[in-house]
DNA sequence: AGAAAAATGGAATAAAAATTCCATAGTATG
DNA sequence: CATACTATGGAATTTTTATTCCATTTTTCT
């Protein structure tokens, strides 16, 4: 029970939880886990609830709360009614209580940024042609490979569906542009590229997508606008019009576009691989 | 006991406790104004505070929860309590629900993530601390150089990021892993280091934090709990709780967040250059 | 591989909290 | 001013929740 001294700051207990929580036996580690991920939930329940929570008996949150230097779950839960504090406004007074905090301050920033994720999200459902997005799914499926391309402000588009698509055992690969390669004669018969880009347009992802199409493969696109410059590839087109904030957006809809997309391909694959 | 439903929301609450305090005798008013003060203590209190609070028995109050249209106090409470954690769904039942149902079209998974995002976004407005925020951006703005690193999952945001600074002519490094190079030597006095990472924590990110912490050199974390292993870097912890689809995430808050970072930062150097 | 130590699960117990009940005080009504 | 009705305080009871204890399993060290 290390020493006696109980945390009686937010600040210290998450101190004192990231300082121990690696040297704790699994089962504590646990409970350490779920609370670091659920602090705002003790305040609000009880031992069984909260060791539910994390899968272990209660009497095994019980040894967590006195290793982290309380008597019991009681006095730990006591830390955190005592600092809790109600951040229930909803949405929207939040939302000016941020802009409240002065015209270019950091927080005025991000709650223009949220305002424009959020109208971005809402838009995405109306803009994007959902026919469109079933055929791009099923192409994608039967793919024996996916290139994606995309650069600058779509890169991280790119390298997120490149990470999906790893996590989900589907053979793809991220033309990133390092060192200047351009790995287009890894491109096969029957391929798939997915292309993303915003204008302005960039050209090394508009020339991979034409070399492709030229070679007959089929191509997704993920762009601003059906017509943009990759019209001319035939591919099928995704578009998605994100909320500027200034020169900057903050790709929430593309992204949750990107991510639905490759999720669907891979709930596709398994259906085609179950049905076999 | 007027009718017998019993409020769902804090909306339904105040109209109801509003419309009736009018009417109670002596010491059940007394029960009315404390909570209309107080309505925040309510989920962490018990009948026996909340009562000596409002100078009354805790029979009285007991009665006062009943004419508000509740059981008891318990199930009071337990309105407190799940509006203060609104539950975010479920999404990985909620996803074997639709593939149940066979409705796990792209479309139908592309709605949830959409969901998802908007939750996150909503929930950012109040998770982040807005006073790290400001130390962070402080940081960032008079480093000379800026160094994000950021590997999987946290990848698209560190190269968004990366991307950003680069547009607003801010001098950073993405540490991207490429070739297995470990640049850590190019982070000289002074220089800040962004560290995005999400359970499961990645080593490298987290390694590469460390060393620079030993150096003497700022961190800034954008994380999912103030107490991951980032903790003991001394970060400036930036936590965004992301809603989880299945096993994926759609990133929304967590990209607004890091674009408001660095579009924050553009703007305190332009102002810092302008007042010299 | 075997002994010692640590960790775990689950039930038993203790503590705390909610809820009910009732005797009494207060108030309105005829 | 008596009577019926309502409100109140406080103790008794029930329910829920926290905590401890110990037999069993797992890990560690020799």
């Amino acid at each position: 029970m290390s020493d006696q001294t109980a945390p009686v700051s937010l600040e210290e207990f998450n101190h004192r939880l990231a300082e121990i929580s690696e040297t704790m036996p699994k089962r504590l580690r646990q409970c350490a886990e779920y609370v670091a991920q659920n602090t705002d939930r003790i305040a609000v329940s009880t031992v069984a609830e909260l060791s539910a929570g994390a899968g272990v008996q209660p009497s095994a949150f019980m040894r967590f709360c006195q290793l982290m230097g309380f008597t019991g779950f009681s006095e730990m839960q006591k830390m955190f009614r005592e600092t809790y504090a109600q951040k229930w406004p909803d949405y929207t007074t939040r939302l000016e209580n941020l802009r409240a905090t002065g015209d270019d301050s950091p927080s005025a920033l991000l709650a223009e940024f949220v305002e424009a994720g959020r109208l971005s999200l809402e838009n995405l459902a109306s803009t994007v042609d959902l026919e469109t997005l079933e055929k791009a799914v099923d192409v994608l499926a039967s793919a024996p490979m996916i290139h994606v391309v995309g650069f600058r402000r779509a890169f991280p588009v790119a390298s997120y569906l490149s990470y999906a698509f790893e996590k989900m055992n589907i053979a793809a690969v991220l033309h990133d542009g390092v060192g200047n390669l351009n790995p287009r004669h890894a491109i096969r018969e029957g391929d798939v590229v997915i292309a993303i880009t915003f204008a302005p347009y960039s050209q090394e992802t508009i020339d991979l997508a034409a070399y492709a199409h030229d070679l007959g493969n089929k191509v997704v696109a993920i762009s601003d606008a059906p017509s943009g410059p990759m019209r001319k590839t035939d591919a099928l087109m995704l578009a998605v019009s994100e909320v500027d904030v200034g020169a900057f957006r903050a790709l929430s809809a593309t992204i949750s576009l990107a991510i639905a997309l490759a999720v669907s391909v891979g709930a596709k694959r398994d259906k085609l691989s179950d049905g076999k």
